[in-house]
RNA sequence: GGUCACCUGGCCGAGUGGUUAGGCUCAGCUCUGCAAAAGCUGCUACAGCGGUUCGAAUCCGCUGGUGACCUCCA
């Protein structure tokens, strides 16, 4: 399996360091608020690299960390509210905020049906490893106190180790363009970053540590996490490419200074959701929250869309290209993949021909595009070009079912095959559900059983008032009917 | 200002030297009582200008445009 490693800029062959397991660590959301459309894609892209390589055989265990400390804020709340100022119940709890938001973080990745990582430590959960990380860089000499805080000495770093590689930075091009920022004073250059921030008096979230009572800086919640969790050199270590700098080029600097070696193998980055070519963020005003999306109940949203209209929109576009927001796009994703969906449950529902036929075209172009499917998910996660092969099967399968194609065009075994693939790929891989709802309902089937009958009966005696009714009424209550060529009646449910 | 990307048909998007990507929309046809669904067919693009090459969307250069990072950020 071929990859691209950001760190090398190439796409490499993927070699795990323990053979027949993987470490995959994901920086995981900031649970100080709701997520929104942009954090749906890493969780989406990284939950397909999950599948995969457990779908390959690999072992895996996926670590991605909730982040329920730093700075924290609810409307006129803040972790900043003066704690005398207050009634305790006015004011704000930061693990109040944690809980809510994570709950509904939680909800979302199953509403996505992303499988769920195999540990999710909190950075409030790992205080301790933390600290002890902070302080062997400290023992290295690599990091100093000031006034109770702990910086990274970067300039330090550089010296001895390459910096700035993975962000394509150059240190001197730092020193002379990072801003000027408040608060800065205490670093001996603008480009050290905190490990361990002393808290003000009106800070509530804060703990002991040999430096005073403080919390942990930015990065060194992964670093120390993903260390002890799956050890001081990993395989795969993934996040949105706007965190690459300062963020994992901060965490490689920490970590190879603490462990001695530089912690990842292959670093993966997915590009941005913009809206409007901008990328979506708080600075911009852009945001669209994913239950928003989920809702339609947002000024730049035409209607609701599922999630899984979502997925498949992500899953469209490679993960390293950025992907335009716009409701257009989002509704070709939604009648596509209810096209797509609807071939594969008549492809469930076919059988093979009675004549077992000789291996035709059509086998060899089945057996090929099912086989291009696993060369395409091997080359850096290709999920656009495996859809572009379902769709590419669709017809031939909706051929099969709508008498276009004879009976014994493809051969038994070449439809075992696309049955399997079509599991594998689109429920398996690319972890797509339905979005109608199913026909698991005894009583409606019943009734629709009902109504069909009624309108076949009008249709004999070519009373198309009654048969057209019928018909449309059931649309206009989101029930579609699909009319065969042999006479038998299909129909798909929307969901409420 | 520094660094790095990107610019594909009405829209979304694959694609790194020679092949129809694919989806959505649209038009025509088949099927149908009419539709829908499905099938078939059509719409053939690569920002501009140079260069390399037998041949470039794909490599190189220049120009223009857009964006990201440099500050919390998926």
């Amino acid at each position: 399996m071929q990859l691209y490693n950001s760190y090398t800029r190439q796409k490499e062959t993927f070699e795990p360091i323990t053979p027949g397991y993987v470490g995959l660590y994901v920086c995981g959301p900031t649970v100080n608020g709701e997520s929104h459309l942009g954090h749906a894609r890493p969780y989406i892209t990284f939950d397909v690299v999950h599948r995969w390589l457990r779908h390959l055989g690999y072992r895996v265990r996926y670590v991605r960390n909730i982040t329920d400390a730093g700075h924290f804020e609810e409307n006129d709340r803040t972790d900043n509210d003066r704690i005398g100022e207050k009634a305790k119940l006015e004011k704000l709890e930061p693990m109040e905020l944690v809980h809510k938001y994570t709950g509904i973080f939680h909800r979302l990745m199953a509403a996505f049906n992303n499988l769920e990582p195999s540990i999710e430590p909190t950075a409030t959960g790992h205080i301790t490893e933390q600290i002890a990380m902070i302080e062997k860089i400290i023992a290295e000499g690599y990091a100093y106190e000031v006034n109770g805080s702990v910086y990274f000495d970067v300039k330090k770093y550089a010296a001895h180790h390459p910096y700035g590689t993975l962000s394509g930075r150059i240190l001197d091009d730092l020193l002379e363009t990072t801003r000027e920022l408040e608060g800065q004073d205490e670093k001996r250059e603008k480009v050290d970053f905190a490990l361990w921030k002393a808290a003000p008096p009106q800070h509530i979230q804060r703990w002991p540590s040999p430096w005073g009572e403080g919390f942990p800086g930015w990065h060194i919640e992964c670093s120390a996490m993903s260390a002890k969790y799956l050890g001081d050199r990993f395989d795969i270590h993934g996040g949105g490419m706007d965190l690459l700098f300062p963020h994992h080029e901060s965490e490689i600097a920490q970590s190879t200074i603490a462990h001695g070696c530089a912690p990842v193998k292959y670093w993966m980055h997915n590009n941005m959701i913009t809206i409007n070519g901008r990328k979506m963020g708080r600075s911009y005003g852009n945001i669209i929250k994913l239950t928003e999306l989920f809702s339609g109940n947002h000024s730049l949203l035409e209607q609701p869309y599922h999630p899984m209209v979502v997925r498949f929109y992500i899953l469209q576009t490679h993960y390293r290209s950025t992907l335009d927001f716009s409701n257009e796009a989002l509704q070709g994703s939604e009648r596509a993949l209810k096209r797509l969906w609807e071939a594969y449950e008549a492809l469930k529902g076919l059988t093979p021909g009675p004549s077992p036929k000789e291996r035709g075209e059509m086998d060899e172009e089945i057996e090929r595009r099912c086989a291009e499917m696993t060369e395409f998910m091997n080359d850096d996660f290709n999920t656009a070009k495996v859809i572009a092969n379902l769709f590419e099967l669709a017809p031939i399968i909706n051929g099969l079912k709508g008498g276009q194609l004879p009976e014994g065009a493809v051969s038994g075994k070449t439809l075992t095959l696309l049955q399997e693939t079509f599991r594998i790929f689109l429920e398996d891989i690319l972890g797509l559900q339905a979005i109608h709802a199913g026909d698991d309902n005894e009583a409606l089937s019943k009734v629709l059983a009902v109504l069909i009958d009624i309108r076949k009966e009008a249709k004999l005696r070519k009373d198309w008032a009654t048969s057209d009714a019928i018909r449309d009424k059931l649309l206009g209550a989101g029930i579609q009917l699909k009319d065969g060529k042999d006479g038998t009646v299909t129909y798909t449910i929307e969901k409420a």
